[in-house]
DNA sequence: CTAGGACCTGACGCCGACGTCAGGGTCAAG
DNA sequence: CTTGACCCTGACGTCGGCGTCAGGTCCTAG
């Protein structure tokens, strides 16, 4: 498939997947004209890179994990890599329900003004 | 306190302190020689306004969003962007605690290959 | 009174992940 | 063979969240 099929299916843009080739984070066939032909799998695998960027890693970090996908061989360095990563996104997990959680709290302490506005007002911004 | 204190209690830089300030994110009362002082509170503010960048929030999200910390009101219009917020952020956790399992997946399969080379080798790629 | 650490206001720099524009080639259908 | 949709390669633009530097002020301790 061609670089627009894939953009369509995986939902970012042609410009995106071009980016992703430069970084090294994709590879497609060119047909004799020049034009980037991609297997199947490639979709996965761009969802796969942008669930990496949202889970705030660079594009080197990604870089350095991607290739265990690839080969799903780890060397030492790899697997240290990934667990670094993988601590990394369980905090960045527990810091965000802790938001999710304070956002909550104000919502229900707006909704309690809301009912009875002359309660005791003001939500907790405690940590 | 003044700003240095904040920023260390807080874990940001002064230089944050400030651009936050200068985007009515946090204020500050002003001494005669015009040093910034703030309230003890003001530390928690921060933690939170960081939360909520770590969230994915942008600092017009975020301005939209505080107002009701410091009133503790809720007109419909913040009710609807909390719960709009609060949607978004629970997406991204159920998008990260995919991408978690989906690192454990890379992990386990490497070690499995590590443990025996001659197993099936390839981890899946799989959305 | 003086030193030196903390603070002030601009204002420019940076970096990643693309957006966007220009100018031109490819390719399948009719 | 032509048309029109799709694709190509540069190369510059953008935007947020600060970092950083310059040049000057404040304030507290001794």
């Amino acid at each position: 498939m061609r670089i627009g099929e894939v953009a369509q299916r995986s939902g970012v843009s042609v410009r995106a997947l071009r980016y992703y080739e430069e970084q090294g984070l994709l590879h497609s066939e060119r047909s004799p004209g020049g034009q980037r032909h991609y297997a199947d799998a490639a979709v996965d695998r761009v969802r796969f890179i942008q669930n990496l960027y949202a889970a705030g890693l660079g594009s080197k970090a990604v870089l350095r994990i991607l290739p265990c996908m690839d080969h799903g061989v780890l060397t030492d360095e790899m697997q240290d890599r990934l667990l670094a990563e993988r601590a990394r996104v369980q905090a960045q997990l527990e810091e965000l329900t802790a938001t999710r959680d304070k956002l909550d709290d104000v919502i229900r302490a707006g909704q309690a003004y809301r009912a009875d506005p002359s309660a005791p007002a003001r939500c907790a911004v405690a940590s």
